[in-house]
DNA sequence: ATACAGATGCAATTAAATTGCATCAAGGGG
DNA sequence: CCCCTTGATGCAATTTAATTGCATCTGTAT
């Protein structure tokens, strides 16, 4: 019966394997994002915890926590508004590849096969390391 | 000898030219964005007009406006701030091009001469239509 | 030179994020 | 199982970005 239990314990774990504690709005907004079908920006998430009664500034506080620790991911798509999206699985288990983001519906997708020509890597170090590779646009269910 | 006349020229033309008055504060704003090597925020835009006296709330309005009449590119490089690109003319070319931003200081560079393996153009491409190329990293001076 | 639509300055407003602080509670130790 | 410590929360205030209303001014077509 108890699907919600077994979430919640989920949700638990997660946290909790990230040190920080598994408090119930971060309980909750976890599985909040993990039922989302789409990065949600802060206000979708406040009001989809609003049954909650929990503070923004604590969402705001628990999703930048959540970031930090690995738990969810914070992107920007072009209409200046964070968004947020679960992380599932482990992703440093992956190599570093570039992402690629759908600007209109936020949908994430990696790309392990692609990769700057040698030129441009040469050229590139000369500003800085880089750590991540970033492809925006409009994918092929929005264009 | 008068360079600063003749640029002046060119950005009235410019402006005219797309149906907008050439004021002082468009003819000003538009030559700070075209002697900038990177995009520039809003606020850094307002600095260097600052001798200008310009309000603002002008430069809000005229940055907009420009970018409606296809003079400028405003994009969102994942930072949380617009930032102002001039299309037109000018001394580089202005073609979109891929952008390096600095996970630390948030310097944006123009990255002219970076691209993509023919193989990873045709890769990305299955996913959608690429309008932005971003890199992002630590710049040399925060390393 | 004039008229008028568009542009500007200033202030007020809206909205998004953040922060200070007193209080509360998660969860490890006893 | 209860306490204690430290992290987390709620609330309000603050900061900062961005926008808008309106009276005044100015670019430009005539």
């Amino acid at each position: 019966m108890n699907q919600d239990k077994t979430d919640r314990n989920w949700a638990r774990q997660m946290i909790q394997a990230t040190g920080l504690r598994a408090t119930a709005a971060r309980v909750a907004t976890l599985l909040v994002l993990r039922d989302a079908s789409a990065p949600l920006t802060h206000a979708e998430v406040s009001d989809r915890l609003a049954e909650h009664d929990i503070d923004k500034a604590t969402v705001f506080r628990n999703l930048n926590d959540m970031v930090t620790a690995n738990l969810l991911r914070r992107s920007e798509l072009g209409d200046h508004a964070w968004r947020f999206e679960i992380m599932v699985g482990g992703k440093q288990e992956h190599a570093p590849h570039p992402h690629f983001v759908c600007v209109d519906c936020g949908t994430v997708a990696c790309m392990e096969e692609v990769e700057l020509t040698n030129k441009s890597k040469t050229a590139s170090s000369g500003f800085g390391q880089i750590t991540e590779i970033l492809l925006r646009g409009h994918c092929h269910d929005c264009a």
